[in-house]
RNA sequence: GGAGGCGUAGUUCAGUUGGUUAGAACGCCGGCCUGUCACGCCGGAGGUCGCGAGUUCGAGUCUCGUCGUCUCCGCCA
């Protein structure tokens, strides 16, 4: 076997020059010149030109080479003239002209470029994975990806944090998502079911004295895809604290993020210490528990200015206990009749009846509904809504919840119609004070609205006291850019607090008892106060490389139905190994087994 | 489970009111070229227009069905 390389491809500089090297990998591309052949040769520290000159024996051979096969070149580097140095390249200002030209493997005709990194369908990008991880921007971000969970190491190891190791052939847990089993071999039966999160065994740890834990943790959920959620299986930064408020967690989080972000982006983060909105007021104003702050647009509610008014549209909501929200698009009055008609066909694809607007221009309103409007309704209004000329207003009407959320939707819209999303920026915000309890109107009955493991604010006290559905519970989102990076919450470690919030919403003792054995025993041993949150590395990573789609970060990624088309996976087995687990398939109607 | 977008060469796309032999770029194959770096020039191969049915003298184009794919809803710590 010949040695491999002496340098990589992203090393040499002008100080090599003279010295042999060898180099090693794969030819980006090819610039046949008849008398002479450059070649760009790529490993994953760089690109670096190899020069092959006529009078080789090898050049032929290197004539014939496809891209994306794989060489070694041994070779002189040598300087290169000042009209030829390329500044694009780190090793631009050197070449290595080859001397022995060895073919390591050849590539077949690639499904996709490598060195153009042209569109093409992402089940071809799927099942030829290992050539599209060679592309350059997958590339930085699988490299980006390991960055990322080297810092998160590093800066909470500093932080005092440890990092433990939880199962991951689990209990099957009757909340949650669809659970991931595997068959007992041992137990017929039986199942394990592979972690939807580690979420009980931190607490465990907690109850067995140790402090701040982490884990980079694999999570396994069978809920179906979207661009920002990956099928199947994902990555959280687990942590855990004892002893610990709910403004204690936000610093030590914070001073990740900004640091991760700090380090690993350009981006430009709008507030280093998180702006904390309670839930409630989320909704008011933006109509999500996962605002986008980096524009305005927020929603003002003009309900009592609308009590009388003759459009029925708006007056009729009042007088039934709806409300009326506008939102101010500053300086958006300019716009098109079409930029108009767009809003509002957008509002109906959501679900709205209507997207009624005023544009404030040449002195006045303007729009369908203004005719409707008193002078006094229209100065209340431009005054509520501090509008002046050049401003268009958007109004949503009907009742508060669908309201909120249909404007929120709007909201998001009309941000990116205007643009006034910078992209450069990156706005982190704490949502808080999630209500304990919501009301089911299909059942009829109280459910927890998040995790029942969190502590109600106030305690038993508030379970007591308190009209359960105004109880907030110590709950919060991290948010950024209008996504959930994270839930996460302050535990309930106290066995009567559990039993009573239980109750409330149903549950027995014997319920809790039963559903959640170890907590219950563990909080019975002597268990910490303890809080803590899991935000998602795929979605961190995806901020951070700026990747619209969770994919993009993930190195082989399981497509939209769940299927690896790579391994082939999922796949039949074998009758031997359905046996040895105790099982038979019951083939749903359509698809019997060929 | 439901809704929408898309489906034409290996890849990205064009393809007029339905009308002759379905085009371009990149890639591939062959030839030419000694300083390029998205090298250049000449030539060539490559298509069941996702699949099936229908309307029509005639369908890539219209209709219906079906399959695939992406996005969203449902679902989801």
């Amino acid at each position: 076997m010949h040695p491999y390389r002496t340098h990589t491809c992203g090393a040499l500089r002008k100080e090599n020059t003279g010295t042999q090297v060898r180099l090693s990998g794969w030819v980006h591309r090819k610039r046949d010149h008849g008398g002479v052949i450059f070649i760009d040769l790529r490993d994953h520290y760089g690109l670096t030109q190899i020069v092959v000159n006529p009078e080789q024996p090898f050049f032929a051979e290197a004539e014939k080479v496809r891209n994306e096969s794989v060489i070694t070149v041994t070779g002189e580097v040598v300087p290169r003239t000042d009209e030829t140095v390329n500044s694009n390249l780190d090793t631009g200002e050197i070449e290595v002209v080859a001397a022995e030209f060895l073919i390591e493997s050849l590539c077949d005709t690639l499904p996709f470029t490598v060195n153009q990194e042209l569109d093409c369908p992402e089940e071809t990008r799927l099942k030829y994975r290992f050539v599209d991880l060679r592309r350059e921007h997958m590339h930085k971000n699988i490299v980006l990806r390991a960055k990322t969970c080297a810092l998160v190491r590093q800066h909470l190891t500093e932080e005092g944090f440890i990092e433990y190791h939880t199962p991951i052939l689990a209990n099957s847990s009757p909340e949650g998502a669809r659970d991931y089993l595997v068959p007992s071999r041992l137990y017929p039966g039986h199942f394990y079911a592979l972690p939807q999160a580690p979420q009980q065994f931190k607490q465990l740890l907690m109850v067995s004295g140790f402090d701040k834990y982490f884990q980079i943790a694999p999570c396994f959920r069978d809920e179906d895809s979207r661009a920002d959620r990956s099928p199947g299986e994902f990555y959280q930064i687990d942590m855990e604290m004892s002893y610990i408020t709910q403004d204690d967690l936000f610093v030590i989080l914070e001073k990740l993020l900004v640091r991760l972000f700090k380090e690993l982006s350009n981006k430009e983060i709008v507030a280093e210490t998180f702006p904390r909105i309670p839930f409630k007021e989320a909704m008011e104003k933006y109509g999500s528990d996962k605002p986008d702050i980096r524009f305005g647009l927020e929603m003002v509610d003009c309900t009592e200015l609308f009590a009388d008014c003759k459009l029925k549209v708006f007056s009729n909501q009042v007088k039934t206990g709806g409300v009326v929200k506008v939102i101010n698009a500053k300086g958006a009055a300019l716009q098109s009749r079409k930029f108009f008609d767009d809003a509002e066909k957008f509002a109906k694809s959501e679900g709205a009846k209507g997207l009624a607007w005023i544009a404030l221009r040449d002195g006045d309103m303007k729009g369908p509904i203004v005719k409707f409007l008193s002078e006094d309704e229209k100065k209340n209004l431009a005054e509520r809504m501090g509008a002046e000329e050049g401003d268009a207003l958007f109004f949503g009407a009907g009742a508060l919840a669908e309201t909120n959320t249909l404007l929120g939707k709007v909201r998001g819209y009309l941000g990116e119609q205007l643009d006034l999303i910078d992209k450069n920026k990156v706005a982190f915000c704490w949502i808080v004070d999630f209500p304990m309890f919501e009301w089911n109107e299909d059942e009829k009955k109280i459910d927890f609205s998040h995790n029942p493991f969190s502590m109600p604010q106030g305690g038993l006290e508030a379970l007591e006291s308190k009209d359960p559905l105004d109880v907030l519970a110590y709950q919060y989102d991290i948010v950024c850019n209008g996504i959930e990076l994270s839930s996460g919450a302050i535990r309930n470690h106290r066995p009567d607090v559990m039993i009573k919030a239980f109750e409330t919403a149903g549950y027995t003792e014997d319920d809790v008892k039963s559903q959640f054995p170890a907590l219950w025993e563990a909080f019975h041993y002597g268990a910490p106060p303890h809080g803590g949150i899991a935000p998602g590395l795929d979605r961190i990573v995806m901020l951070l490389a700026d990747e619209p789609n969770i994919r993009e970060v993930i190195a082989f990624p399981l497509n939209q139905k769940a299927q690896d088309l790579l391994m082939g996976a999922p796949s039949e087995v074998f009758t031997k190994q359905l046996e040895e687990l105790h099982l038979q398939i019951k083939y749903p109607p359509q698809e019997e087994k060929k």
